[in-house]
DNA sequence: TTGTTCTTGAAACAAGTGTATCATACAAAT
DNA sequence: ATTTGTATGATACACTTGTTTCAAGAACAA
């Protein structure tokens, strides 16, 4: 059943209420501000919308609408760690480096961080990592892992090279494939023993 | 005069409820979570930090205790339009496009948006943006807006070639110039009735 | 001591508020 | 036409809840 047209008014005006006010309205609140003459309408229709799914309530209780998209809000705060760049490996949190204060605090939403845990925040210096379409200054979000899945981007340390790189990796038949991001560049193939998985690449942020 | 011990075990408790429940407690929610006796015990607490500043009620308002800490903790709810894709003018939201319901909403801090009004997002189709370092599937944040300052990076439409494309713009003499974040590769130059910016990017958000 | 201020307490009021009941109107399906 | 489901409406009840009032103990300085 799709959503009618007076139960959207009241989903925007309790989004504009609790944007506006920091806690839910109230029947008689919903019902002055989507000119509903009374409070029996307005219960109709949050009854319909949470059987729906789109909110929750706590019976009895006062201003207890909450909305469904608005339920895991979580707040992760990840560190920022520091740099990452070509010529040197990637700073590898140990348990004492999470308890320092690190160099800032990035606050993301769960949407962002994708709920995942053990995550931290470096900003690239330089323009090695264009060939994953990272740019200089942005913020990779990594998290400490030592082994990825196949077609994962990894932050991989080269040891011959001494460098580390942004790359798919595949664990194939006596190698590993490195796979940049950029289809039209060809993948580099190394022995296991060449390379050291630093941590998992979950995500890129860019402030323009 | 500093907090109490009454009082931060009030704050804490108003902390833990609002993180469990969704919603504020009322003073006899306090009153039984805090081994206080009678609500006016609660109440003169309240109006002792709200005094302080940590807190803030609208009077009469049932749960409508707020904390101070959390009020410029900023998220926002960007939503999220539709596609971006070379061939086609991106979608520029009207006042109705807001109203209705996006195919999805980002919730982002404010450390992502950088407290900017009117932000929308939109995923990207395609590999044609690749010279701005944006991947098939990134997601580009907008700020609604006609105009950008030399430098800024913005969604421009080309009229003559009938495309979108993410470049930094610089108002030149008589020309425009469009620079591409690649340094690598040249800037291009049109007339300016033959370009028209549809919004500037903020940020590129990319999940892996 | 005395006085002052802060804290805790009990009780009650008045208004806010979720909810139930009964009723009507309208559209779609049978 | 009848039924069914849904949207709207008026009214009232009972509980929730912010607030007030009066009172008393505790801490502390003069």
């Amino acid at each position: 059943m799709a959503v009618s047209n007076t139960r959207l008014r009241i989903l925007n005006f309790i989004r504009k209420f609790l944007d506006e006010r920091g806690y839910a309205p109230t029947v008689r609140d919903i019902a002055r501000g989507c000119n509903i003459s009374t409070p029996s309408v307005v219960q109709h229709h949050l009854n319909t919308l949470e059987r729906q799914g789109y909110i929750h309530r706590d019976p009895e209780v006062f201003r207890s609408i909450q909305l469904a998209e608005r339920k895991r809000e979580g707040i992760s705060r990840v560190p920022l760690l520091g740099t990452i760049a070509a010529g040197e490996p990637i700073p590898v949190p140990t348990s004492d480096t999470w308890a320092t204060i690190p160099e800032e605090t990035l606050q993301l939403t769960d949407e962002v961080t994708q709920g995942k845990k053990g995550v931290y925040a470096l900003k690239v210096k330089g323009i090695s990592m264009i060939d994953a379409f990272v740019d200089d200054g942005d913020i990779v979000l990594i998290q400490q892992t030592s082994t990825v899945e196949d077609g994962e981007v990894a932050a991989v340390w080269l040891k011959i090279e001494q460098e580390v790189t942004l790359k798919k990796v595949y664990h194939e038949a006596g190698r590993i494939r490195l796979q940049p991001a950029n289809r039209q560049m060809e993948p580099m193939y190394y022995k296991p023993e060449d390379v050291e998985v630093q941590g998992k690449v979950i995500g890129v942020l860019r402030k323009l």
